[in-house]
DNA sequence: CTTGAAAGTCGGTCGAC
DNA sequence: GTCGACCGACTTTCAAG
């Protein structure tokens, strides 16, 4: 699917705010209300759009202690990748999972309460899982920028 | 603002899909339409919800290629911070960055189209920012696990 | 792509419990 | 806290240019 201009700036306006009406983006947009409505239904036909969310405030859910992990395998058999990736999976704090390259194997994005949380999550949770070899975290201490949107 | 059962259950659905209806969210909470309405505005007023976006396929818009960009700073004055943080801001490759602890100040993710487009980004855009000492960047090459949901 | 109109659904407000 | 009913506003579809 080839995206113009124009929906490259509806992706972007449905980016920052999902609850707009058509009538609100036709007139961003300079289109009428129904060719917006067109190529929203076709962005999600053609599963541009992936879905729509709320975004929680982390703060007020007692979620805000952030921490990037790095892991390592003791190998990389398939087996071992398999079963790390399948328990991950399974763990709630881990919003995000990446195989990524380097030193280690893997980097998680992982939202606890505070260092005790996170500390608990380690013993309980994370070690437990077979096959790790190593881990590096790396706590965050401030926030600069933090957005779920891409600019098309 | 204190969060009872129903509203953390409520804040994980809509985190899940943000489009069903009140009526759905009733059934699925075994409460009222106005019941899970007021909740929902509550929860907005009080700003637990912060927004409604859409989310969008990073494959169907060339954005696919998923760096995590360490950096370091020459130093840690408050001038250096400040000039740094707000050049990151402006950059739209950037869709999080975060101060850390560590061996490096902030963490970067980044998304673009491809290793040249990244390659240009770190050339053009990120090194042209004052005040970076060093850089480390860890390459993507699988998706595990990505969500912007957080359960409560 | 546009306008306009029609139908059905939903959001938002109400009074009452 | 809860509920059912109401109405205006919205989505969604259609025809015609």
């Amino acid at each position: 699917m080839t995206l113009d201009k124009t929906d490259k700036k509806l992706i972007n306006l449905l980016q920052k705010d999902s609850k707009q009406t058509t009538k609100q983006l036709s007139l961003q947009l300079n289109l009428s209300v129904t060719a917006v409505y067109e190529r929203i239904k076709k962005l999600e036909k053609e599963k541009v759009i992936e879905k729509y969310v709320a975004i929680i405030n982390k703060n007020k859910i007692e979620k805000s202690f952030l921490v990037f992990c790095h892991i390592k395998l003791v190998q990389h058999s398939k087996e071992y990748v398999i079963t790390f990736e399948r328990e991950i999976l399974k763990l709630e704090e881990v919003s995000e999972c990446f195989h990524v390259s380097g030193d280690y194997d893997y980097v998680l994005k992982i939202y606890v309460k505070d260092m005790d949380a996170y500390r608990d999550f380690m013993v309980t949770k994370l070690t437990a899982i077979k096959y790790i070899g190593s881990t590096h975290s790396i706590f965050t201490i401030g926030k600069v920028k933090n957005t779920t949107s891409i600019n098309v």
